[in-house]
RNA sequence: GGCGCAUUCGUCUAGUGGCCUAGGACACAUCCCUCUCAAGGAUGAGAUCACGGGUUCGAAUCCCGUAUGCGCUACCA
């Protein structure tokens, strides 16, 4: 490994990020920035049916949202550009004509239909389906006249017969394939456009690819890739198979488990520094007791030795626990910063906007150990930022106490604060406490009951805190308000 | 069906022949702290290392077989 590492990740266009590509573009960054190596981003869109719009913009977003920057690919360039396959069709045309004329592919006038109904037979001669090389030895004379009778054709590679084709994963060790088993696949489409396995052999030995890190599903079509390597006469680069992501169902992870898209933890607002931390743990240890590291340190120790061969079930619940911890790690002013989107976008629409930052501040410090999202957080804070609160009667009055009492108490607590000069944490705590012995109710009756009459809900932060960030004139509105929702219900059980 | 890969607590994993009566983390349970909720602290439960054979003085670790799971088997990637 002494030459220059290259390395790429190359997304097909055909849908949201899904986490489980995101992965292996986060191995493939890793890997080239432990090594100094070079990253590079391909877009893979030789699919014109399944390729959908936004699509590339959608995965560029996804790795800028984690950090993952490229140094060869769309907006950046690079000197073996084109970066996107629909512009490099010349080249897979080439590298088949080359394949054609030496023999080692040919063209096929096989129908889709045709082909179904072949395979439909085999399957129900339970044979192994696969192409029956029709076409492999049709006379160049006999090609082109049914090319000139205008017959659609694709173009496929000449598989040898016998033999195997080995080669050293990485990750794997040594792997070994019957050339028998390998049937005549296509490496141009009628549309013209190549297949995967030609478009991206061409490609990794144009952009002088030195490493192949890409998912298990892969492993199995790595021989008809040496096979092209070796009929281009390519070097092949060194390849290196990941474990794939699972559902809980230990299946392929797509859509039917749930969230998929990068986007959409995005938005749940997961830490971007957490899911990255949290993506590298699967499949990849440091030590198996080192958990929390900085992107840094995971650079620094990442290694494919160190990456295992067994698919990972997506624990969200792990994820959850991560991002609550690097939530908490936040510095004030940034978490405040990140929340705001987050309220701009979850609040009620009745409360105006814009927000205001300051504020923002002075209500983040109070959530931010309480949540594992930052979507959680408009929900937790709404109080703050409506004007009126809807009183559950029954949540104002404390457990084992009366509605008498729970008036009293709401009465005496109106008269105290009325008198305090200073509308602090301290002054709160160093009158309410005592308070509650002097009405010969628990603390927590107490505080409850004032929780409940201020925030409007019988869970919310400190209760002296919050009434701070409150203020005297809402608070004292709030508990006043609470005393009339009181007196209703008072008549309501009376009459 | 064929081919390939995989198999350690529910989950992510450590483990590369003796340090393993298998370690860590999440989740879970109990307790402590406490104005609710969190956070934090402590403790605990949880894995006959898929199974069966070998090799070896000694195996979770090496070999073989079986089972199970997953992947591929497209003019999708």
């Amino acid at each position: 490994m002494s030459d220059k590492i290259r390395v790429r990740y190359a997304p097909s266009p055909t849908g949201y990020p899904h986490v489980g590509n995101i992965r292996t573009a986060l191995f493939n960054w890793l890997f080239a920035r432990h090594h100094g190596g070079s990253f590079i981003v391909r877009i893979e869109d030789t699919d014109v049916a399944r390729t959908v719009e936004g699509a590339v913009e959608a995965i560029l977003d996804g790795l800028r949202w984690l950090g993952i920057d490229w140094d060869e690919g769309p907006e950046v360039g690079g000197k073996f550009g084109p970066y996107v396959q629909s512009q490099r069709l010349d080249k897979y045309k080439a590298a088949a004509k080359k394949l054609i004329e030496q023999g080692d592919a040919y063209y096929c006038y096989c129908t889709p239909e045709r082909l179904d109904e072949m395979r439909n037979e085999q399957m129900k001669n339970k044979q192994p389906p696969g192409y029956d090389r029709r076409c492999r030895d049709l006379s160049v004379p006999e090609s082109t006249l049914k090319w000139m009778s205008g017959m659609k054709r694709v173009v496929r590679f000449r598989t040898p017969l016998a033999g195997k084709t080995a080669f050293h994963d990485i990750i794997r060790g040594d792997v070994s394939f019957e050339n028998s088993t390998i049937d005549d696949f296509v490496i141009i489409k009628s549309d013209g456009f190549p297949t995967y396995h030609l478009a991206s052999i061409v490609d990794d030995h144009e952009m002088e690819i030195t490493h192949v890190l890409r998912a298990e599903e892969w492993l199995s079509s790595t021989p008809r890739h040496l096979m092209l390597y070796k009929a281009m006469g390519y070097k092949p680069p060194e390849f290196a198979h990941l474990p794939m992501l699972l559902g809980t169902d230990r299946s392929k992870l797509s859509k039917r488990h749930g969230s998929v898209s990068i986007i959409e933890y995005k938005e749940q607002g997961y830490l971007p520094e957490a899911m990255l931390n949290f993506l590298s743990l699967l499949g990849w240890s440091l030590d198996g007791k080192t958990e929390l590291m900085t992107v840094k340190e995971i650079i620094k120790n990442f290694t494919l030795g160190r990456v295992n061969s067994t698919g990972a079930i997506f624990n969200i619940e792990k994820l959850d626990w991560m991002n609550g911890v690097y939530i908490r790690d936040l510095k004030i002013d940034d978490f405040s910063q990140r929340v705001v989107p987050f309220l701009e976008r979850d609040l009620p629409p009745d409360v105006k906007r814009p927000l205001s930052l300051d504020y923002i501040k002075k209500i983040a410090p109070l959530v931010q150990e309480r949540v594992k999202k930052l979507n959680e957080i408009a929900e937790l804070t709404e109080f703050f930022f409506i004007d009126n609160l809807e009183y559950d009667p029954n949540i104002l009055v404390a457990k084992k106490t009366t509605l008498e009492t729970t008036k009293v108490i709401l009465e005496t607590a109106l008269k105290g604060l009325d008198e305090l000069p200073e509308f602090s944490e301290e002054s709160l705590e160093t009158v309410l406490r005592p308070m509650a012995e002097a009405l010969a109710v628990k603390t927590g009756q107490l505080f409850g009951t004032l929780r409940s009459a201020t925030t409007g809900s019988e869970v919310a932060p400190p209760l002296f805190q919050t009434m701070a960030v409150l203020g005297k004139e809402r608070c004292m509105k709030r508990i006043k308000e609470a005393l009339a929702v009181l007196d209703k219900a008072k008549d309501k059980t009376a009459g």
